[in-house]
DNA sequence: ACAAAGACTGCAATCGTTTACAAGGAAAAT
DNA sequence: ATTTTCCTTGTAAACGATTGCAGTCTTTGT
């Protein structure tokens, strides 16, 4: 019996009506009189039918899929968007296919490929370094951006990341600090931008001076904090905090100057950003701005849902809320 | 003109050729004339044509998808095993269905749900917790595990644990160590046996006791990483060495001993096993057992293709090797 | 010069669903 | 009793590609 998958042909033949009744009574059981619809049922739990999907998305003109470009998988933050795009997506019968902007050649030519190409139902773009240009493409699926982007009016996901920023400044402002410099990220990124110039014009509303010298260019990694941390040790005039724009950054950053013999927060106080895992983990637990990334993917994927479904390729934009999470990386200055 | 996506049928008219020839330009371009070829490439260029994928598979009777079975998209182990996987996967027009068995209610009546139904090609499982009768399925597709799994046969793809935890209390042995505990994975967990099969072995063969308890019970977590970290700090009669069954945890002690005022190696020396990310930037480094997550998705994803392709269901299983990497988070012994 | 083999190409069926359209019958309205 | 309307179901045409089979046209062999 259980050789073949059976189709709707059989469920047809097993219930004793057309096909057309089969698969109305699956997708609007309503329009079926009672007695057939039970009829039918009986019939798909008798032959164990699954609808097949391939055959059904391409009568229905769609997918099924959506896809997920995003800059780097094993990056716990976009794993953890990945995760609440997963909890929404899935239920909802859709698959995930997931390009890796950084594994492939040419991010930009992978992504118009993909849209013009109908793979998918629609997109969700994590990696905010790809050129708005691609977009220009006519009857492209609908899009949402999981986060900034430059010059893009698309529907999008944002968090509010110049104010997390201020935040930081503010919280250090607080406990004495007028020393503070900044780590960014990796140059050309949206999120690098807005951070950086929170953290200016956060400086710039207490009556801080900014000091060129004490910004200090990372890229997101542990790698680029440690790397800034031994600049930060070399140098002869230095801030007394510092303002990380990612946790693994700061991360990096406290890890190699306790390795050199000072200590956080006595020597220097340092503030990330994202409230990744480990953060409260870390010893002293840092002291960093949180964003709900789970939540991040959720609403994404129910924006993108909403638009497939209406057909439309706008939708309005959500922004998310951050928040200080003050640990003990962050203290009063040096005397 | 770019109006809609351009058909086989739209290209064939361009080409003046059958739609037969179009196809098989496409997918064996031996067979049909040079001259054929180039027109009928020139004219796929021309209308920008790319193939339904999804009529393609219909018609070919496959999905062109694999699920990937895990417990926990969120944690960065899988993250970067899908990494892997989807760098093999992508290239080859595969597109990754990821299904969360920690998400839903009912992980078994789910994954045997996916068997029935083709609607996959092909399983990867990274979830070792899952009962081997559900693969009882007569028309199941190949399946690939990429983690332990007691009593199934299937092929797979696994690292060598009980070494990786030899080779930890070799170290610590080395060291001059002879109060040795560990803290194991969770219960009911595959790699959470082996490592601890291996860490008593492993003692048994340099002769020294094994202390029930000091074998702690954990989940992975750095949350549970910290809660055996209470339990030693409380206890009288401590281990000078533990060996933790994942790099989360032993960085959530390292992190709560540290915070209590204890120093490590000094007072308590730690080895981890994964070598995660961040085990080289903490301080101290933490000695962990590397073992690389990438490759492992990278070969899962080869051999589940290879079964795919070939029609079978059986395959060979690899192991990967596993590699010691000494840190400043393991020392000598207090005096 | 004719037959056989070979190289290409086209015809048309097929994959499994969905859905516009039409038809049948029963109930309601006239 | 006849016409409308409503409700339910079936017929059959897509959706877009792949591929076995057969036909056409060269080429080669004798």
């Amino acid at each position: 019996m259980d050789r073949k998958i059976a189709t709707i042909q059989d469920v047809a033949r097993v219930a004793g009506v057309s096909t057309a009744t089969v698969s109305r009574t699956l997708s609007k059981p309503l329009v079926v009189a009672k007695a057939t619809r039970e009829a039918v049922l009986a019939a798909v739990a008798d032959t164990g039918y699954r609808v097949n999907a391939t055959a059904s998305n391409l009568r229905r003109q769609r997918t099924g899929t959506v896809i997920v470009l995003l800059p780097n998988i094993a990056n716990s933050f976009f794993a953890q968007i990945l995760a609440g795009l997963a909890s929404v997506l899935t239920p909802a019968e859709y698959g995930m296919l997931i390009a890796d902007t950084q594994s492939g050649p040419d991010a930009d030519r992978r992504l118009a490929h993909y849209l013009a190409s109908g793979q998918a139902d629609g997109l969700v773009l994590l990696d905010g370094t790809l050129s708005p240009e691609v977009l220009a493409i006519p009857a492209r699926p609908p899009i949402v951006l999981a986060c900034e982007w430059m010059g893009a009016d698309l529907p999008s996901v944002r968090v509010e990341n110049a104010r997390g920023a201020a935040l930081a400044v503010g919280h250090l402002v607080r406990l004495g600090h007028t020393r503070i410099g900044h780590v960014t990220g990796p140059p050309a990124n949206v999120l690098t931008e807005t951070r950086l110039e929170g953290f200016r014009s956060a400086l710039h509303s207490v009556g801080l001076p900014l000091r060129e010298d004490w910004i200090l260019e990372g890229d997101f990694s542990m790698e680029s904090g440690a790397a800034a941390a031994h600049l930060w040790l070399a140098s002869e005039d230095r801030p007394t905090a510092l303002f990380l724009s990612s946790d693994e950054m700061a991360a990096g950053f406290m890890g190699e100057v306790q390795r050199a013999g000072l200590r956080v927060p006595e020597d220097i106080s340092v503030v990330g950003f994202d409230n990744i895992e480990i953060a409260r983990h870390l010893a002293p637990a840092l002291t960093t701005i949180r964003q709900p990334r789970t939540v991040i993917g959720v609403r994404a994927a129910e924006l993108l849902l909403s638009m497939i479904e209406t057909g439309t390729r706008d939708g309005p934009s959500e922004v998310i809320e951050v928040e200080l999470i003050p640990r003990g990386s962050s203290g009063p200055p040096p005397a």
